[in-house]
DNA sequence: TCTATTTCGGACAAAATTATCTTTATTTAA
DNA sequence: TTAAATAAAGATAATTTTGTCCGAAATAGA
């Protein structure tokens, strides 16, 4: 469905929020511990991030990435997927024609219709907001319990 | 969204059931120049359904790959992604935890819910033969015109 | 100003996916 | 029985994605 970088983008904003709203610039070496994600493959996704303005980073020490306490509600995770895997997961056609449409239609397209407009819906109405207080208060989680 | 595997494997496997509809048993040759596809890694592919039944193959001169007509109808998408790419599609966590459900969730777990009914329902319930009757009657293609 | 800490940027490496090539096995039909 | 046509199988290659490493740049604090 997503990438690894888009997975891994997900969760560090997630994570990034929730420490935002609490106050907290977080460093990478923390995100990747809590988020259970390789380090340097992690730095290149927050910075694709940053480019874009969804987070920000600073360096130095007590630097880290953070996330606008009046931005965390408004950004969705439309936003990050776009950034990271592009508009192809909701937008694009499922068996890859780049003329499908539906004047046009690839065999699935119809089919496919209701599954996209839902992904997409859920997308652009996913705040980050809402998945870093499900985090907040123990109802979800970023990192798996080692067995 | 799928694997380019799947995706041709998809595609194939609507081409051969439409011949197959009409009696004719058709060539891994034809089949990867109808639907546009690299033939060696098309062949691989085509393998993968035979093993499990979904098509049949034979070799020789005149051989190639067909569908039984009384299995068109009953076989479905989900069969044949299934066979290809796995159930991670619909039954994996979109965020990549194997210890993801319903009780323990992961931040976009709800939020994903209905996504994933609706492409389980979708795959589950399209067969073979509506796809193969739709580019039949030459509503859908499998191959996009050159420009 | 110096040092330690941190992100940034680029090169590199490993792994997975996609694609090709070559040989082998099977089958048909002459 | 031989030749031609076809799928099967396995080795190899190319490409993409994922992951690592290291030095540079920036910044805070002593």
């Amino acid at each position: 469905m997503f990438s690894k970088a888009c997975e891994y983008g997900i969760k560090a904003s997630i994570y990034i929020a929730l420490q935002s709203i609490q106050g907290e610039r977080v460093s990478l070496k923390k995100i990747a511990r809590e988020i259970n994600s390789p380090e340097a493959f992690t730095a290149k996704v927050l910075l694709q991030l940053a480019k874009i303005d969804i987070i920000k980073s600073s360096k130095g020490p007590s630097g880290g990435f953070e996330i606008s306490k009046d931005k965390i509600d408004t950004i969705m995770l439309a936003d990050i997927v776009f950034a990271i895997d592009g508009n192809s997961i909701y937008e694009g056609c499922a068996l890859g024609f780049d003329t499908c449409n539906a004047t046009k239609p690839c065999p699935i397209h119809d089919k496919f219709v209701n599954v996209r407009e839902e992904l997409k819906k859920m997308l652009l109405n996913t705040s980050l907001y809402e998945l870093a207080t499900g985090l907040e208060v123990g109802l979800t989680f970023l990192k798996q319990r080692k067995s």
